[in-house]
DNA sequence: AATCAATATGAATTATAATTCATATATGAA
DNA sequence: TTCATATATGAATTATAATTCATATTGATT
């Protein structure tokens, strides 16, 4: 995938999170559990599409999965996620309310 | 700049510390305020660079800034930066432990 | 063993973001 | 009012990330 600087890990993780199709699984995830092929039909995201960004999330420590015969079921660590959803939303409400179209 | 989508704000602010150069400036700025220009020349980036930076983070409402004559001095709100700092690095520590180069 | 289903992987392509470059704007000083 | 300094802006370029595509791998089923 890429190296990751370990002086300087903010860079990657929250690249982690700067990406739709990844918030889309995250969410996805918050539900419940699924199965990588169950990821790509609910988004109607290619599989390896969906293989790829839960590899970066894995990497990240943001979601892990238990293996089931050959399928994996996915889930999401909500551990940090949750936290860091609620800080984001607050900051948004109180100094982006004014936020909208072209920046 | 581009356009939010504010039903999906997440990716445009996680995206926005997903960013090498933008943690250099908010590392800068945690310190103290800096002129954009004093910025520039303390991370030996371009001054241009350093505006189109300021911008977005200043959009996202990560820094704000006060004018002083023809210059501006930029500081960090560290109301939501700093804790979600802590808790990334927590995260860090707790599950990311054994990362290393190559994920 | 042969086939099927689920997932992962790596290379190639495409899309997007970062950076540079040239220049505009605004303030302050001579 | 002319020049210098500080900053911002937009277009062009360059770098990087996302996505696709072809295929490999692994376990299940017949």
């Amino acid at each position: 995938m890429k190296n990751i600087d370990l002086d300087k890990p903010h860079k990657f993780f929250f690249e982690t999170l700067g990406n739709q199709a990844r918030w889309d699984i995250i969410h996805l995830l918050q539900k419940k559990s699924h199965r990588v092929t169950d990821i790509a039909k609910e988004l109607d995201y290619e599989q390896s599409l969906v293989s790829h960004h839960l590899k970066r999330l894995g990497a990240c420590g943001f979601v892990t999965f238990t293996e089931n015969g050959n399928e994996r079921i996915y889930n999401l660590n909500k551990e940090t996620i949750e936290p860091i959803i609620t800080l984001m939303e607050k900051h948004i409400n109180k100094f982006c309310k004014k936020l909208c179209c072209k920046t």
